[in-house]
DNA sequence: GATTATACCGAACGCGCGTTCGAGCGATCA
DNA sequence: TGATCGCTCGAACGCGCGTTCGGTATAATC
C-alpha cells in the first residue's frame, strides 16, 4: 500500500501548520478498503461533528478516537496533535467557503448581486456543514501560535471580500450615508456568525429564504436611513 | 466578625443553583477589611476577567486563586464548586440586564423607541462590561443541569422582551411584511451578541453612536422591504 | 526471502485539573 | 478561660488529559 503519506516526516520542521500538499485526494484503493485519505477525512469529519457538540476542550482524543473507531494511539498516525485537528476543520472550512464564493462571484458585477451571492454561499454552506460552521464560529481563540495566525488571515480574508462589496453597495447606492461602514459589514457577520445558534434548516425555514430575508434587511437597513432615522434617533 | 454567611449549609441540597438570598449587600466592617460579600464579588470580577480571556474550560481554579490573592482552598469557602462561579458570572449579568431594561422601558410606549432602549442598554451594558457580556454570549453551553436550565430561562426571557417589542414594530409599522419575524429577531440578536468580538468602546466609536446605528439599520431592514426588495430578490 | 515502510494498537507516562482534608488563627460569646 | 465559629491555607487525592513508547501484522520493494 503506498498511496499514503509518510507521517514520521512532520517531526523535520515546525511547517506543520501549512496545509496539506496533496489535499484529500480520495484515491480508493482497488478492494474495498480505505486509503489514507479516506480514513483521515473521516475521523475529520467525526471530530468535527464531537467539537461542534462538546466544544474543543472538552473533546478529547480519546473520545475522537472511539467516535471514529480508531485506537487512541492510532489518531496520531494521522494527526500529529489535537490542535492541528481543530487547524485542519478551519482551515478546510473557511478555504472552502472563500474559493467557491470567489467561484460563485465570478463574472457578477453588481454589488447587490455580490452580496446576495455572498449571503447565500454563506448561508448555504452553514446548512450543508453546520457542525464545521459552529466550530469555525466558536472555536476562534482555541487555537495559538501559527495555527491561530493562519486562520486568522483567512477570517480576514474573508471579511476583506464582504467589507468590499459593502464598501460598493455604499457607494454606488448610498455615497452620503452617515453609517459607520465597518459596523454595518460587523452587523452583516454578527448576523451570519450567530446562525448556529438558532438555525436549523431541518427545522425552520430553507437557506435560500434566510438568505433573502438577510439580504433584504441588510439592504433596506443601509439604504433607507432617512426614514428611519427619523424614528431612531429623534434627539441625537 | 458577624456578617458572613455560614458556608457549610450549602451542602444540605442541591438548591445551590438559586441565587444568594442577600445578594451583594456590600456591608464594609467598621475597619478598612473587606467584608465577605466584598471579596466573594472581586473574587468574581477577577473570574470573569480569565474566563473571558482564556475561556471557561482554559481557566483553572488555581489561576482564578492566584489573580484573586486567594489561596487555593480558600475559594471554595466563596464558592462551591468552578461552575457555580460560571452560573453566578451569567444569572447576575442577565438578571441586572433584565431588570435595567425593564426599568429603562418603563413608561415608553412607542415600540420604536422601545426599541431604541433595548439596544442602547445592551450595548452601553456591554461597554461597561465587556468581559461578562463575552462569558454570557460566549460560555452558553458550558452550564449543565440545573445552572444551564436556570440561565436558558433568563435568556429566553431577555429574547422574549425584545422579540415581544420587534413583533410590536412590525404590528404598527409593518403588519403586511413578508419577513419571518424571528429571522428579524435573532438577526438583531446575532448583531448585539457577536459585538464581543469587533466592539471596543475604547478604540472606536461610542456606545450610543454603535446603537444608534444598529437601531436605524435594524429599522430600515424591516421597514423598507419595498425598495430594498427588488434588489434583493428579483427572481423569487 | 530478506528488508523496509506503513498502518495500527495496548500500555503507560507525566502533568494539570477540580476538589477535599485537616489544621491554624483570631474574634466572639458564655 | 474555654468553647465555638468564620476564615484561611498547605498539602494531598484521584482522575482524565494529550502524548509517546515499543511493539505487531501486513504489504511493497529489491
Amino acid at each position: 500500500m503506498q498511496q499514503g503519506r509518510p507521517p514520521m516526516e512532520a517531526h523535520k520542521a515546525e511547517r506543520a501548520f501549512e496545509p496539506d500538499a496533496t489535499p484529500a485526494q480520495t484515491n480508493r484503493s482497488p478492494d474495498g478498503r480505505e486509503s489514507y485519505d479516506e480514513r483521515r477525512n473521516h475521523i475529520l469529519v467525526v471530530a468535527t461533528d464531537l467539537i461542534a457538540r462538546v466544544g474543543y476542550e472538552r473533546a478529547s482524543m480519546r473520545e475522537v478516537a472511539k467516535a471514529a473507531g480508531v485506537s487512541l494511539a492510532g489518531l496520531y498516525h494521522y494527526f500529529e496533535n489535537k490542535e492541528k485537528i481543530l487547524f485542519l476543520v478551519q482551515f478546510r472550512t473557511f478555504s472552502f467557503l472563500i474559493s467557491s464564493l470567489r467561484e460563485q462571484l465570478h463574472g457578477v458585477s453588481d454589488p447587490v448581486e455580490q452580496l446576495r451571492v455572498t449571503v447565500r454561499t454563506h448561508v448555504g454552506h452553514f446548512a450543508a456543514n453546520m457542525a464545521a460552521l459552529k466550530v469555525c464560529s466558536h472555536e476562534l481563540d482555541s487555537l495559538t501560535g501559527d495555527a491561530y495566525e493562519e486562520t486568522s488571515r483567512l477570517r480576514h480574508e474573508y471579511y476583506n471580500i464582504a467589507r468590499g462589496i459593502v464598501d460598493r453597495i455604499f457607494d454606488t447606492l448610498a455615497p452620503d450615508s452617515p453609517l459607520d461602514r465597518h459596523i454595518a459589514a460587523m452587523s452583516l457577520f454578527g448576523t451570519l456568525n450567530w446562525l448556529y445558534r438558532w438555525y436549523d434548516p431541518k427545522l425552520s425555514r430553507s437557506p435560500s429564504s434566510v438568505a433573502n430575508q438577510i439580504v433584504t434587511q441588510f439592504l433596506g437597513g443601509i439604504l433607507n436611513t432617512d426614514r428611519a432615522i427619523q424614528r431612531a434617533r429623534p434627539d441625537e
